[in-house]
DNA sequence: TGACGCCACTGAACCGCATTAGTACATTCT
DNA sequence: AGAATGTACTAATGCGGTTCAGTGGCGTCA
């Protein structure tokens, strides 16, 4: 800046008004120093800035998954994605981190906050009884929480949800119309607040259909607990004549399972999968499944926190719910008992 | 630190001092001023620090790659997972962007460097003629290409690869072996420095072996290219009897449209798949696939990164060659003509 | 025509840390 | 005893910006 302000013929303080566009010097000197700052290929240090008072220009995204967790899982890297979009406009960085779990993530929070490293976070996966959201409230860090309950109130913070209640009633319409009576509902996560939404919607519509051989099983997402869980309900007498995944890497290995067993899928047992993706065009039958805009979801949160980090009040916004996408994992159930 | 400092009683450079393992102060001061720190939950501002010299505490990693294309990889994450594991331990912080391609991702560097964000950037998926080392290079910026040709001469540069030539040749050892004579590689993104190793090797090692009809065909990794050109082979007069697909997802995609088509896995045509994920156990048959820890090989390409940002020599670093497991998807060549 | 206010701009302080030059005191050497 | 050396610490400076309190020139109005 003192190069640019010497070659301009101005102050260093001028030079700053002007590329800031702030008020206190002329248009024409204004014009005349963006040339020359263009002309030396000029970028304001992000450290110095920061140090003035400016904030960090970056935000903070923590992935609390064992890395072995992390599998094929196209969810993350489309969100990430997303938000990337919006940050890039507004030239915010990502800062990026995986840890162990919730814990190490408020630390991380934590030390970001202290050192200043990132102006607000983004927070995935809320849990019922979320420690992390007390941490941003106590540390006074402005944060949107992807996929949250509307009903958390920790006023200083936004959230970005899909209706999961919606979207599992749609789909239990959807089975209850087939003639389904009998489903189990493969969940994720125990924990995690949209598995537990899932899980209470899906008890609710039982209920309210008198329906008593419905039920949730909690997994950890991986195609073995997957694979594992549909072999022991499909084995036990009365099995579902549906079933319902959590996310398209279970419902894949399911089908696998039920296909071993000898089940036909859907004649046998039809399927949904809670997650679209490639996957589940890539095998026969091709699944039906929940099918939202990960990217957009992104865009969506990333768009709140700047809201945010501009002052704006902290908002709960609902994206629109997943569509449920009848492919050919879906069928009438069978009248008779499924063989065997 | 002021505050540090009045309650150690002490001055501010004391406290720096101490705080940073620098001789000036007697180890009764140094444990006095460490304990405030302590007690006031004392972090230095990274911003304060990256403006005084001591560079960014962040390094960065770009992924240029249009939204679209992040489907189902499960390498990217486990990657990232593994850089963070050891950039963490020195709390170091990782910068990460998408964009849509190799321009752009310069255009990051650039301004990442200019803006002093960053001490260094992991550089994935070189290609044959990248402009991205050009860049690093003439900027300064210590960098690591990860999957990188060892040939390149850019002497500030890191590389971190695999030998995708030997583990390419042992695949077609083992389909030849096997009896294969006719293979198709369904290989990936023309350009991409590794799919050129691998188309070349593969061309090497068929005229090596005399063999006519062996090719390859690049794709952009998606699914549904796969499938199509998994559909355009095996329709063609002399079907390969054996094929050879650069990532799991058009293995998978491939298995799938040789199904369709009536052509037993692995019966009729023989599959390996270049990734191995949880993917390639969750259909039958399960692939036979090239394994390698991409955990290990991020662990690898950060170690390698804040070694040069140490100060040391810039290096080239293999890790081992992907394993070819073999599973239910490859088996013995008909002697006879496949099917129609 | 002098007081007033506005505009365009400058000088200096400051952000939080690292670093260098300098200082006060104690110890050792001659 | 005075000089030389060393130790433990302090004061001052700079990093690259932002910001605030001036300052001088100029037009306006009474």
């Amino acid at each position: 800046m003192k190069d640019i302000a010497r070659r301009a013929g101005v102050s260093q303080s001028a030079v700053s008004f002007a590329l800031n566009g702030r008020p206190g010097v002329s248009e024409d000197t204004r014009d005349r120093v963006r040339q020359v700052a263009e002309e030396l290929g000029w970028r304001p240090s992000t450290a110095a800035r920061a140090l003035s008072g400016e904030g960090a220009a970056t935000v903070g995204f923590v992935l609390a998954r064992p890395a072995e967790t992390l599998g094929v899982d196209s969810f993350f890297l489309q969100l990430v994605s997303g938000i990337q979009e919006v940050l890039a406009e507004r030239h915010l960085g990502l800062l990026f981190q995986v840890v162990e779990d919730v814990e190490d993530e408020c630390a991380v929070y934590r030390r970001w906050w202290a050192e200043h490293r990132v102006d607000g976070v983004l927070v995935v996966d809320p849990r019922t009884d979320d420690p992390r959201t007390g941490v941003l409230d106590e540390l006074g860090l402005p944060g949107v929480v992807i996929g949250g309950a509307p009903d958390e109130r920790h006023p200083g913070l936004s959230t970005v949800w899909a209706d999961d209640a919606g979207a599992m009633a749609a789909v239990v319409d959807e089975l209850y119309a087939l003639g389904h009576r009998r489903i189990v509902h493969i969940a994720g996560l125990p924990g995690l607040a949209h598995t537990e939404r899932r899980i209470r919607t899906l008890r609710a519509e039982a209920e309210r259909r008198g329906l008593t051989a419905v039920k949730s099983v909690t997994t950890d997402y991986s195609d073995a607990e997957g694979a594992a869980v549909t072999r022991r309900v499909l084995e036990a007498s009365a099995p579902p004549t549906a079933l319902i995944y959590d996310n398209d890497v279970m419902a894949l290995a399911g089908v696998a399972t039920a296909t071993e067993l000898g089940r036909s899928v859907p004649a046998d047992v039809s399927v949904v999968a809670w997650e679209d993706s490639a996957l589940c065009r890539m095998v026969k039958p091709w699944l039906s499944a929940l099918s939202r805009d990960s990217v957009e979801f992104g865009r969506t949160a990333a768009t709140e926190l700047t809201a945010l980090l501009d002052g704006g009040p902290a908002r709960t916004v609902r994206v629109p719910v997943p569509r449920l996408i009848v492919r050919d994992s879906t069928a009438a159930a069978r009248t008779a008992r499924p063989p065997r």
